[in-house]
RNA sequence: GCCGACAUAGCUCAGGGGUAGAGCAACUGAUUCGUAAUCAGUAGGUCCUCGGUUCAAUUCCGAGUGUCGGCACCA
């Protein structure tokens, strides 16, 4: 007599094992009809699990966030189903949902193409259409080893060979086809509903590991319904938009060319923003008690070989040789090892710590061919970068200085929020376990100091030490690590850095990598996209055009550029013999924040209509107030 | 690095085994105009590179390079 209690506190009784299905229909029948799985004590299952004992059950419609995710699910399976009916032999491996849609891994030898895609959704449409339920069954592990290994799938042999003896092996039947899987689904394939799409083909390694053999991926989305899709579809239009590679040409702010793959060519707009942000990080890190300095970019390989770079990184790095020199050098791929020997240069005491030596150091990188991207991922790049000295006590308040810097530079540069990850030990490591204990400790201790909330990112530390990724999320929702501070007690160890304590005796220091922006490189692009170009006046390249309307006016739009200019505006005018509406379109076009028109009026009375980047509204000022507004506005917000 | 796609004017793109095409941009001229495209004209090309097939290759084939989408990598 199992006694079911619903979300509103209700309880139902049933003579005997129910299901989800019974429970529905028996509540009414618009449930029994929207009803598409259900949560059982807290774990999601089929319609068709009978219920023995007493539970609370909730449903989950089509309404339900957790819907978004079971009709992904089971497109994935409807998608698979399709691939292997138009071609037979081709090999399933797991499907999942993933953020907008879900991917299904093939192995095929010949790949799949975008030409396939129309045959594939027809296919799929047909399956869904059928509407065929989902039935669970239960196998018994060796004998779907068997079945699998039959049928050629070696792949998901293998998963059920590496599923834990206590997991039972569920298989889902869709009419005559079947596959491995956990579930829960929903009633049927008709539940997946027609608002999906197959995106792209693309290469994945079996179980993400470059070892394995590579997989022909399927990339798809699905939603509840078509409003959704569509949005889906607009969004991805506009990331495309926002796009810092599309932007930066259309801007003139950078280009890449082929004789330097992976290092930007600034133009001077784009290096003004460049400048303009280096200048606002210099100003951060001087108020933050941080010393800068500079240090070599070509160091010889004993350095690399001794802070543990070279046995890890060498193929990473670039080698330069000369020729009537033995020596082998490397472009410096980071600052650290050059920041220990600035610090090691001469006796340091307890006293100057902690110690924080800030570079912006221009590093170099041979990153894999596949990984460049845009300005974002790049072989040459700068970074914000710094080394904070000091004992084990000073990690704590530290690590508190630096997140409260961060914030606040983050603020300031238009990202309101950020997240915390907290990456632990990797398989590969420097130092003993002993070490990594305590680095761990020491940078679990110093967030709850500072009141840093973070999620795990288990195994993915650096090599010398535990750290913390800070993560932006631009304006369209997506992810990027810019900021880290990292605990490291190797490298001190290794390029024998020590200070005289208090007790006159030599004590290893503490290094704490950290850096706020990253790499400049990336956090323009970052910038780039999270603006969509428009950028606040202060980090505008131009700031403000001066359009003049007649030629009569030519005159007095230089003069007021030059008193912008004077002020500290980057300003242009803009005085060709063009139509005011043709100016407007094209500055606009061009991303500048303010247009300053004048005509014979304006010159007249020494004014200027101003006119704001997205908007049609004008504001007729008179010159000074509007250079002394703009010169207010276009200050950098530490220095207001 | 791996899988796949792509590479034609400054940009966006069309085309196709035999003198290379459009729009925008550029340049020249006319126009003096009040808030998102004035009109007319001119010029602009190693069709990514190298090799092969062919009477003939920008087009077909192969290799390389680069870019793009993923995967792997990211000190």
């Amino acid at each position: 007599m199992p006694a079911i209690t619903l979300p509103d506190g209700s309880v139902r009784t049933f003579e005997g094992p129910v299901t989800g299905t019974t429970i529905a229909a028996s509540i009414g029948p618009g449930l029994a009809k929207a009803a598409l799985a259900m949560i059982v004590d807290g774990a999601e299952r089929d319609l068709s699990t009978e219920i023995a004992q007493d539970a609370s059950v909730r449903f989950i419609t089509r309404k339900d966030e957790a819907a978004l995710e079971m009709i992904r699910h089971d497109a994935a399976h409807v998608l698979a189903e399709a691939v292997q009916s138009l071609w037979p032999g081709t090999q399933v491996t797991i499907g999942p949902p993933i953020k907008d849609g879900f991917y299904y891994d093939f192995f095929r030898n010949e790949p799949f193409t975008p030409e396939d895609f129309e045959a594939i959704e027809a296919r799929m449409r047909e399956i869904i259409a059928a509407n065929a339920p989902f039935e669970r069954e239960v196998w018994d592990r060796n004998e779907a080893i068997a079945y699998f290994e039959d049928k050629g799938e070696r792949f998901k042999a293998e998963l059920i060979r590496d599923l834990p003896e206590s997991e039972a092996i569920s298989i889902y039947r869709q009419g005559a086809w079947l596959d491995l899987c956990r579930g829960p689904h929903m009633r049927g394939t008709g539940d997946v509903g027609s608002a999906f799409k197959l995106m792209k083909v693309a290469g994945a390694y079996w179980r993400g590991d470059h070892r394995n053999p590579m997989l022909t991926r399927i990339y798809a989305t699905a939603w509840r319904d078509g409003k959704e899709l569509d949005a889906y579809l607009t969004r991805l239009e506009e990331a495309e938009r926002r796009d810092h590679r599309r932007i930066g040409r259309e801007m003139d702010l950078f280009h890449i060319q082929e004789e330097a793959t992976g290092s930007i060519f600034w133009h001077p707009k784009g290096w003004r923003l460049y400048t303009t942000l280096t200048d606002y990080m210099r100003r951060a890190q001087t108020r933050g008690g941080y010393q800068e300095v500079r240090t070599p970019q070509l160091v010889d390989r004993s350095l690399w070989e001794a802070s543990g770079h070279w046995d890890k990184y060498r193929e990473h790095m670039f080698i330069a040789t000369v020729e009537d020199e033995d020596k082998t050098l490397a472009l410096k791929p980071m600052n650290c090892p050059c920041h220990v020997q600035i610090f090691r240069h001469g006796l340091r005491s307890y006293r100057e710590l902690p110690l924080r030596m800030a570079e912006f150091g221009a590093c170099h990188r041979y990153e894999p061919s596949g990984a460049l991207h845009g300005i974002m991922r790049v072989r040459g790049f700068t970074q914000d970068d710094a080394h904070i000295f000091c004992t084990d006590d000073q990690i704590a308040p530290e690590t508190a200085k630096f997140v409260a810097m961060l914030s606040e530079v983050y603020t300031d540069l238009g990202f309101e929020s950020f997240r915390v990850k907290f990456a632990d030990r990797p398989e590969q490591r420097a130092g003993s376990d002993e070490s990594w204990d305590k680095a761990e400790q020491a940078l679990k201790d110093a967030c709850a100091l500072a009141g840093v909330e973070y999620e795990y990112n288990p195994g993915e530390g650096a090599f010398y030490g535990p750290k913390l990724e800070f993560v932006l999320t631009d304006a369209i929702g997506r992810d990027w690590q810019c900021g880290t501070l990292q605990v490291d007690y190797v490298l001190p160890e290794r390029l024998d850095a020590s200070y005289i304590g208090e007790d006159s005796a030599r004590h290893r220091p503490v290094m704490l990598h950290r850096a706020i922006l990253g790499s400049f490189e990336r956090f323009i692009g970052i910038l780039i996209e999270q603006f969509a170009g428009k950028f606040p006046l202060w980090l505008a390249p131009v700031q403000v055009v001066v359009a003049s309307i007649v030629t009569d006016a030519a005159p007095y739009a230089e003069e007021v550029v030059a008193a912008l200019k004077a002020a500290g505006l980057q300003a242009e005018a803009d005085v060709r013999n063009e139509k005011i509406n043709a100016k407007i379109r094209e500055h606009s076009l061009a991303r500048v924040p303010v247009i300053l028109v004048v005509g014979r009026r304006e010159a007249e009375n020494r004014q200027v209509a101003l006119r704001r980047l997205g908007g049609a509204a004008q504001e007729v000022l008179d010159l000074d107030a509007a250079i002394a507004a703009l010169g207010a506005e276009a200050t950098p917000p530490d220095l207001r």
